[in-house]
DNA sequence: ACCTGAACACCGTTCAAGT
DNA sequence: ACCTGAACACCGTTCAAGT
């Protein structure tokens, strides 16, 4: 207000925002490994205090990407990729796939995610996910009563399936392919007296498709959670209630 | 065998089984940070040599450490705990829970678990808990063409929830529920126009308590794929489309 | 065969000092 | 206010050398 000495910053460079992006991009190249406050500050050219003033320590600078990136999906409404025409149920299974989409640019999201959530679970990741999956839970006909269970019941089972989807930094998607198919042969190999029932799922997990069976899972889980609130499939039918979930 | 000279061990006192059982002790009381190759051979007065020779680098002991732990956990038969008189779905969540509670003593185990799926999806663990969950799968009379997904369902859903009720080494059971009301009362404060699910949701997750929605989690899964595989007579819902999938 | 432990190539974090 | 970067206290892993 008053000091006319209108002050000159020294630099501009260095931006909070431009930390996080380098964050992301060095993480999306060599994973979680490849994240460290050396190469940000080679990156940039610049001390290890300045990344320590603008984000905070190592863990802090995870939290921020994981953040911007899974608030940018969660951000686009879900009419963008769902159908129109679909229920409160399609909307899920857009949001989560969109989700399980990205893990394919950003495998190290699973494990960030989880870990960010245990550490913040009140924070704005945590809060978007539960408003942009809850809304349509809540649209589902769920008693309201029964909202936070059955959003978290949807989230859990979205962040087990993405994290068993996700490789870790060294093996790209053929690698994991290959990886699945050792796994297959190995269950498929086993003595069938003591392991009958992994014995016949080997050929199924061989054959299997990730994103499909991601698809169908989340499907038994919001059919679950419709059957026992007694909400119609689809259609966010008027007066069901059940105050039993 | 022909050679007469009985070659004496120089020593006995290192074998692998004890190295895995020290790690699992300092896993207890100091995280996972607290597993380092230099507290396990500092504490076993050797050098880090012998931890190589007899498990691996520490990614090694970190897998023999979970599989231990959790093979434990999958080895009792569930009519130790389950009602005898409970079907397959009682067992299923009997061996859950036992995982749901195994967290308690072992708070780096959900992580740790995760984290070898991926590393070994064909490994023992793997078959230990599709084999002891599929069973029960199998006795619900889901089709044996959709036991892998249904079951892989389930334990999506298990990681995914436990995940989240893993605190990590710092904080123990007090801190956490602090953690957790701090987090509702976030929820609760935000603007409810642009929050209003997070916003009634915020009461719930002031009141809920873990282990029962653990419970009721896996109560909804194991409906939809009862239901599915009920109404269908034969696959579950993998042909019902979602148009953009 | 089994173990030792020094050496190597890394880490995250701090903080006095600079501008 | 904002940045520097040396210093500190750690890591996991390797491998020649011992027995």
């Amino acid at each position: 207000m008053g000091s006319d000495d209108a002050r000159p910053r020294r630099r501009q460079t260095l931006s909070r925002a431009g930390i996080i992006e380098l964050a992301i991009e060095l993480l999306d190249s060599g994973g979680e490994a490849a994240l460290t406050v050396r190469a940000l500050t080679e990156r940039l050219s610049t001390g290890a205090g300045a990344i320590y003033y603008r984000v905070g320590g190592r863990d802090d600078v995870l939290d921020a990407a994981t953040e911007t990136v899974v608030l940018k999906v969660l951000r686009d409404p879900v009419e963008r990729d769902s159908d129109s025409l679909g229920g409160p149920q399609t909307h899920i299974q857009t949001l989560a796939l969109r989700l399980f989409d990205a893990i394919d640019a950003h495998p190290w999201l699973a494990s960030c995610l989880i870990a960010q959530l245990v550490r913040r679970p009140g924070g704005p990741v945590a809060i978007g996910l539960f408003e942009g999956l809850g809304a349509h839970i809540r649209d589902m006909g769920v008693p309201q009563a029964a909202w936070f269970v059955a959003t978290s019941t949807v989230v859990h089972y979205i962040l087990g399936a993405i994290s068993q989807t996700a490789r870790d930094g060294s093996a790209d998607g053929h690698d994991r392919e290959r990886f699945l198919d050792d796994a297959a042969a190995t269950w498929g190999s086993l003595n069938v007296e003591a392991y009958p029932v992994v014995q016949a799922m080997a050929e199924q997990m061989h054959a299997h498709d990730d994103r499909a069976q991601f698809v169908t899972g989340i499907t038994l889980v919001l059919a679950g959670i419709s059957h026992a609130s007694g909400a119609a499939g689809g259609e966010p039918s008027a007066d069901e209630r059940n105050p039993n979930v």
